[in-house]
DNA sequence: AATAAGCACAACCGCTCTCCG
DNA sequence: ACGGAGAGCGGTTGTGCTTAT
């Protein structure tokens, strides 16, 4: 396994914080030399950073589109739908949330959903309590899946696939549904046109 | 007005996964 | 098949702001 020296290139690197400037020089050498190559990017950039910082940064800050503020009430049901069948796989559930990031969503599970919910036999009154009381899936922890033929839920990369649940789990097939249903409500006012729907014309 | 406590979010750390030689 | 390097992920911590006392 990598050291921490390696990992972050070299030794003595800055911490902490971000600048403005240090922004504006992440975002313009991502646009120069394109997203991914992270172990470049500090030198490529000029940047004194980690190139674990470097892209933390740029996933959850630099990156264009990125949406701020107030979660909306279909973005929370759609979180805890997807952590009752996914569990703490954010990059997953961020994935389905249009410009929200994975940090985010952690953040907002661990700091508004987790600790007002903490078990479903607490939850009682509002909207979000009773999604959460009246579903019964168990957590799938699973590797991702791929979906094969019409159903397109959850999109995942082909290469990805390493196992699917059984064709007879009702109950995860029509929570699938379900949240397809919910995604596309989502969608439709957001203003958005899903990956969804985009695959399926 | 001062200070403590709580909260929200940014950032770090360490581990696993994936790719490639 | 194996090992090393880089990328990605989730858990945890740090920090600054807000609210309560």
């Amino acid at each position: 396994m990598q050291s921490k020296a390696a990992a972050c290139g070299l030794l003595g690197v800055r911490k902490g914080s971000w600048t403005a400037e240090e922004d504006l020089l992440l975002r313009q050498c991502i646009e120069k030399h394109g997203e991914g190559n992270w172990y470049q990017i500090p030198q490529l950039s000029g940047l004194n950073r980690c190139r674990k910082s470097c892209r933390l940064r740029w996933l959850n800050y630099v990156r264009p589109n990125i949406k701020r503020g107030q979660f909306t009430m279909d973005e929370v049901d759609l979180i805890i739908r997807l952590h009752k069948l996914l569990g703490n796989r954010w990059s997953l559930i961020a994935g389905r949330l249009p410009g929200r990031t994975t940090n985010d969503v952690k953040n907002y599970w661990n700091t508004h959903i987790n600790k007002k919910f903490p078990s479903p036999q607490k939850i009682t009154r509002d909207g979000i309590a009773q999604i959460a009381v009246t579903t019964t899936t168990t957590v799938i922890k699973p590797k991702p899946w791929i979906f094969k033929g019409s159903s397109s839920w959850p999109m995942m990369k082909e290469h990805e696939m390493v196992e699917k649940p059984k064709e007879d789990d009702k109950g995860f097939w029509q929570e699938c549904v379900l949240l397809e249903k919910l995604e596309n409500k989502f969608f439709h006012n957001s203003g958005i046109q899903s990956a969804y729907t985009q695959e399926k014309n």
